[in-house]
DNA sequence: CCTACCGATCGGTAGG
DNA sequence: CCTACCGATCGGTAGG
């Protein structure tokens, strides 16, 4: 089994070219969203106006208002969207016959695959979820405890099967989720490092941290 | 030599009761700025507003320009401030005569310090930097560019001494620093682990990706 | 999808 | 340190 097994179905969650071709509508929304990723990554939701947004999307301020609702529910969606992703990812995996150390490996290659393929989705998630306003706000931050919870959960039956070194969960999974994080150094540097290097290094340095 | 040896000028660098008892006018220009950078750090530099700010000090939003040149000064004093610790810290250690493992080591342990000690600042210059305008935002993107690159000298020594496992220089330099900041997830967490049980657990857990 | 426009709020200043 | 206020810009709406 290739560690790209989990990762079948996310291309179809995607499906940006699919959208375009079935539903015009929808494929113009998808492209509103996609430069408000962009700009909220690379300004802060806040600091982002629709202003800009809409001369980025190349129409005036009050035309983005047919295809969106307001400028919190495009944060809403980027976010949902993606956090989704990863408890499709964390739960088709849960249940699977594989050791702990393999699962965390997994996951150490999807979280890194998503910061770097989807890159501003993934950015505006991490950085911007603070931004949402109730009742999303709380919304996000449960589905983060159950996702950082489970993945705990699966180091800690890793240290019960011998498998890995009797770390702290909670330290191992934050290293885990923040190294991912901190690859977007990478993304604004000169890229002198391939992504499939990237991720092989960084599962070699992180699982060195809990493989026997 | 305890890690703590190191820190010893950083305290008079926080001086804030300090400078309370010399300078009056300075002493509330410090209050100010440390309002600023909790709430910098709590809803980020564009969404908090002059007036929220003066509230939370206790004066009106015109009364703040009577200690401060304005918004963007906050944000800088706070950000360079802490990068002078960071850069003090790493310049004092690298000429000493310690292996490269303890370097680092000594390093993780810093930056934990700060990050739960100076949470909102250091919170700041991490997230907040962003906003910076110019000349600032490339005096700040060069100062981390050097210090990061410090790290990396640091871990290829001690892989060429064969202290570290050859590891890519790189990615160890980028996991622990954003291992550091991962932990503004216990800040707002229950607090269970002390912080001294988290700087321990943490060193242990990066030392393990290193160490042969 | 546009023009025209709304009330609210922004960072900051004048003058005392 | 305050009152009073500035021009600019904000997210969003009406109406076509």
């Amino acid at each position: 089994m290739t560690p790209l097994t989990y990762l079948t179905d996310i291309t179809s969650l995607l499906s940006l070219s699919m959208a375009k071709a079935q539903r015009p509508k929808a494929s113009k929304k998808e492209f509103i969203l996609q430069k408000a990723a962009t700009m909220f990554r690379e300004k802060g939701f806040s600091a982002t106006s629709m202003r800009d947004l809409a001369e980025a999307v190349g129409i005036e301020a009050a035309s983005l208002y047919n295809h969106i609702q307001s400028k919190s529910e495009m944060l809403q969606e980027i976010i949902f969207r993606m956090a989704n992703n990863c408890n499709v990812q964390i739960e088709n995996m849960e249940n699977d016959d594989i050791n702990s150390l393999k699962k965390i490996e997994l996951l150490i290659r999807f979280h890194v695959q998503m910061m770097l393929s989807r890159f501003d989705d993934y950015y505006v998630m991490i950085n911007e979820w603070i931004h949402l306003s109730e009742p999303y706000l709380t919304n996000f931050t449960t589905q983060r405890r159950v996702y950082v919870q489970k993945m705990e959960n699966i180091i800690n039956d890793g240290i019960r099967n011998k498998e890995m070194k009797p770390v702290m969960p909670y330290i191992a999974m934050l290293s885990i989720l923040s190294s991912v994080r901190g690859l977007e150094f990478w993304h604004r540097s000169t890229k002198k490092i391939s992504p499939t290097e990237l991720e092989d290094n960084m599962v070699s340095f992180l699982i060195n941290g809990l493989k026997k």
